[in-house]
DNA sequence: GAGTGGTCTAGACCACCGC
DNA sequence: CGGTGGTCTAGACCACTCT
């Protein structure tokens, strides 16, 4: 009689419990509703606040929920499409894009950075900082390493930073013709400074865009940019405005 | 004296350890290489092993390390780069690409699945699914739904399920035009059933990208596919071969 | 069986927000 | 100030892999 039921795997309680929540978040709340706080909701469902935190995690990390220290935790609406990768290939800071330039300054960039660049590992290069918002909140900040080869005739501009300086640079970028670009995705975490502009804490996931402009048979630009991940779904190829609502990532197992 | 610092935010631990460890994998440790456990390794730093594992998680997270359960932890390979979105669009199945059919049934698609493919909402649609394998290791799993529409002369196969079906589906599928198609990519965690042919443990981070295949004026096939996040970088655009060795993600702050 | 990472507990204190 | 989520502890047991 021992092999009436296998059970072979006893589900983690964090993964049951984040079904559990996820079927009850379709049914019984709607968006930008305030769940119970941890301490309550652990105790409800019989588990340490550690478990349940785990549970709440991942669906965190999936875009369902929303987690503000000292405020509570909150029904997110769906992730927002931010299209990445455009067909056409345009310069960055070209008429239309949803970048706001920040400020620009002159650095010596990561090591990663010079070798993709071309550069010498100590030849300083034009750094842009700019930032994205959609529907009002901030969803990725980018840094734009531009080589002074790019921008031969900069010197008009003596600022050491500032946003004229960005729209500057951003310009005299554009002289050149973009002959093709590239991106790569990757997983990351946010850096002190990106999570205060992205307004998470630090370590929040976040996804990083990076992108090589080429002009001229060589990168001529190189963008780093970091969306969150809780919140954006990039979007690439003909058309970023069609939208698929449900998030694929739910689908039932 | 007592202006001298303000030290306004005290670091969290877990941040600290992983600065530290990020710094000793990058000069005392080569790749492939076993870490201490997890208990020795937080004794040595005096802090519990629960917040060791904090930082461990964030490196995993960031494709430094690589955890597995009654092995150990070892030191990850950078991440290997997988083109998503060519800039040619191709069919899936096309020759040349690298996946591997797996199996093919008629299934009704979740809810989410018939609306982008707008078919009924009970209406079932060839479900084939496929694997992706770089140097020997899975990467990602695939969900492609093809309605019936889009294959109508498929009723030479009569087989329920098998890879000759999955590939009878592809063939079929190749003899539309394809139009264009757009991708989508943003973060999950694996279901079950991925995390097993992931070789990851459920609800491990994954890159979901979901791409709709449009042909005669409609959406003809869309795919669901799932990359695993620790190892993968999804490169976009006109080549995906050449490389940006260093891990962006890992920047210094 | 020994050793690893994965799960879980029941507490404690801290940083932040809004009242 | 009270309430929230974020961090941290010191244990325990479980699932898995390797020898």
């Amino acid at each position: 009689m021992g092999t009436t039921q296998l059970e072979s795997v006893p589900e983690p309680k964090y993964w049951h419990l984040k079904t559990v929540l996820s079927e009850a978040l379709d049914s019984e709340f709607s968006v930008g509703e305030i769940l119970p706080n941890e301490r309550d909701l652990a105790a409800r469902f019989g588990v340490a606040r550690a478990t349940l935190r785990q549970a709440l995690e991942q669906l965190e990390l999936e875009g369902r929920l929303q987690r503000r220290r000292g405020v509570g935790t909150t029904v997110a609406p769906p992730r927002v499409g931010v299209a990445v990768g455009a067909e056409q290939h345009v310069w960055p800071g070209a008429a239309g894009d949803t970048w706001q330039p920040a400020d620009s300054t002159l650095e010596v960039p990561p090591a990663s950075v010079a070798a993709a660049l071309e550069t010498a590992a100590d030849e300083p290069v034009h750094l842009v900082r700019r930032s994205r918002t959609t529907h009002g909140q901030p969803v990725a900040a980018e840094l734009l390493y531009v080589p002074s080869s790019s921008v031969p005739d900069l010197s008009a501009i003596d600022a050491p930073s500032g946003t004229a300086r960005a729209r500057a640079v951003l310009r005299e970028l554009h002289r050149l013709r973009l002959e093709s670009q590239e991106s790569a995705v990757e997983l990351g975490s946010a850096r002190a400074d990106d999570a205060k502009q992205l307004d998470r804490l630090p370590g929040a996931p976040v996804l990083v865009v990076t992108t090589r402009f080429f002009a001229e048979g060589r990168t001529a630009a190189l963008s780093v940019a970091t969306y969150r991940a809780d919140t954006c779904r990039l979007t690439f190829g003909d058309s970023g405005g069609v939208e698929i609502h449900e998030n694929p990532a739910r689908q039932a197992s």
